[in-house]
RNA sequence: GGUCCCAUCGUCUAGCGGCCUAGGACACCGGCCUCUCACGUCGGUAACACGGGUUCGAGUCCCGUUGGGACCA
């Protein structure tokens, strides 16, 4: 084979969905592995249910997804001449024919043949009748009566069909229009495609496909059908199973590449290797080691992944994402030179960059709320000793930073006698409004020596005022 | 209903006749680390659907059953 060329051919009758993105990214990786082509094709002869708006939320997903075509988007409804041309060649080489049955006789041919027990399907009425070309003719296929098709699947094997099951199917409407099957064909002939990797929900339409193939005398591209990606209770993915389209799990704060590494082991494998960049998928991944068996789309591990490809990934390649859900926040992160700090101090406490973008709010915003429990349980009169003593060791300090808050801590330990946690919990809530955070030191060295301080004595002032109101309240107690 | 596909821990999977008392990952449970939460690390629970063959030997090959799924109607 030459170079290789696949494609990827959506119907845009709604979002692009992961199931769809999987096998999008099957035929991207093939393609760059191989140095061939990728061609985009828009399959939207199904003019009732197809959008313009669905077109461009596939082009989105896919270029989110980072999976650019070499051609195209290339529209069938755009290319009607073309099959034309080729039901005439059918036509001229005796491979199809006219056919005047209506609707309703094939209909009652189906149910004669299921009444005698046999398949449901065209009995060949005008097959020899050599009709010529009409108002509301169809054109049929004049497909092998007798003998096998076989389809030699690079993932399933070969199977064997036999071509009695088959009939004579229509290729060309009554107006003209082409059929589903024949469509696809005559594109995948004209545009070169050699290696068609689709859903396994295709195996079915690939006999009459290479009937056609044959008839045309075109050579038979490489096909490989993948299983299909199930929901929780396998089945088929739905919406009902939850997120389903690509650009949700973009908006819910998933990375491209995790998606992607998510995708490709779902159903494919590499050893016991897990994590994937995107450049060493296009160096490994391959059509043998693509499963046969449908697999059941986990969110869990999706998350862990995330998690992973959060904590690999560089702060500066995570800046940008984040500023767009920082921004829902209000904040405006972009050119603050806090932010690769911040992202670093929170990478390893992330599964997605909406959850980073939660964690990152106290770094920016200055009206700290405090959690209550959080409140509760640490900013105590207790703490007033050390959260003052902290205070004042901070602003004596000569320079300012991380090792040296750290020396700080580590002297009040000593002066006080408290535990390290009696006195980084109450700074903790103090400076981050949590009990949960990064390491203080680390917070401490971020925000910078200004905001400590003002951030110290909010949470001075805060207890002060929780105490008197207490005082004042309890004498009503007993 | 017909045709076709599939079948290893809950999930994704490794396994391509002996290396398997079945390995990895997610999730879950414990220990360690520790200023909290995470991360990390160590360990644990957990699977070859069933029945026949073939073979000295089967998770691995063949047949059947069962169970899923796809397509057509």
């Amino acid at each position: 084979m030459n170079q290789i060329v696949t494609r990827f051919p959506p119907s845009p009758t709604g979002y692009l969905h992961v199931g769809g993105a999987r096998t999008a990214l099957f035929n991207w990786l093939y393609a760059r592995r191989l140095k061939g082509k990728f061609i985009l094709r828009i399959e939207d002869t199904d003019t009732e249910r197809s959008t313009q708006a669905s077109v461009d939320a596939i082009l989105e997903a896919l270029e989110w997804l980072g999976l650019d075509w070499d051609e195209g988007p290339y529209y069938q409804t755009r290319r009607f001449a073309v099959y034309r041309e080729h039901v005439q060649k059918l036509l001229d080489s005796g491979h199809a024919y006219h056919c005047t049955c209506t609707p309703e006789q094939v209909e009652r041919m189906r149910q004669a043949a299921m009444a005698s027990g046999g398949k449901p399907k065209y009995d060949g009425t005008c097959r020899d009748k050599n009709l010529p070309p009409g108002q509301g003719a169809v054109v049929r296929f004049k497909a092998p009566l007798t003998g096998t098709t076989v389809l030699e699947d690079v993932v399933k094997g070969d199977i064997v069909f036999k071509n009695e099951e088959l009939d004579d199917f229509v290729i060309s409407r009554g107006d003209g229009s082409p059929t589903y099957n024949f469509a696809v064909v005559v594109d995948d002939i004209t545009m070169g495609i050699n290696t068609i990797i689709r859903g396994d929900d295709h195996v079915m339409n690939t006999p009459k496909q290479i009937q056609l193939y044959r008839a045309f005398g075109a050579p038979l591209p490489l096909f490989g059908h993948v299983p299909m990606v199930l929901g929780k209770d396998r089945a088929r993915l739905s919406k009902r199973h939850g997120a389903t389209s690509v650009t949700a799990y973009r908006d819910m704060g998933y990375l491209p590449e995790a998606l992607i590494n998510y995708l490709v082991r779902l159903g494919w494998s590499h050893g016991d290797q897990e994590f994937f960049t995107r450049d060493e998928l296009i160096e490994v991944f391959n059509l043998e080691n693509i499963g046969r068996a449908a697999g059941v789309f986990d969110v869990e591990k999706l998350i862990a992944l995330n998690a992973d490809h959060i904590k690999a990934a560089a702060p500066s390649r995570l800046v940008a994402p984040l500023a767009g859900f920082m921004r829902e926040k209000g904040i405006d992160i972009e050119g603050d030179p806090r932010v690769e700090k911040v992202i670093a101090s929170l990478g390893a406490r992330s599964k997605t960059l909406r959850d980073m973008a939660e964690q990152a709010v106290f770094y920016f915003d200055e009206e700290l709320a405090y959690e209550p429990d959080a409140a509760r349980k640490f900013l105590t009169p207790e703490a007033l000793v050390p959260l003052t003593s902290l205070a004042a060791a901070v602003d004596a300090l000569e320079d300012y930073s991380e090792q040296a808050v750290e020396r700080v801590f580590h002297g009040l330990v000593e002066k006080t006698g408290l535990k390290l946690g009696k006195i980084a919990q109450p700074v903790r809530v103090a400076l981050s409004g949590r009990a949960a955070s990064p390491g203080i030191y680390e917070i401490m060295a971020i925000i910078g020596r200004e905001r400590v301080l003002t951030r110290l004595k909010n949470a001075i002032a805060f207890i002060e005022k929780k105490k008197s109101e207490a005082g004042s309240a309890s004498p009503g107690r007993q």
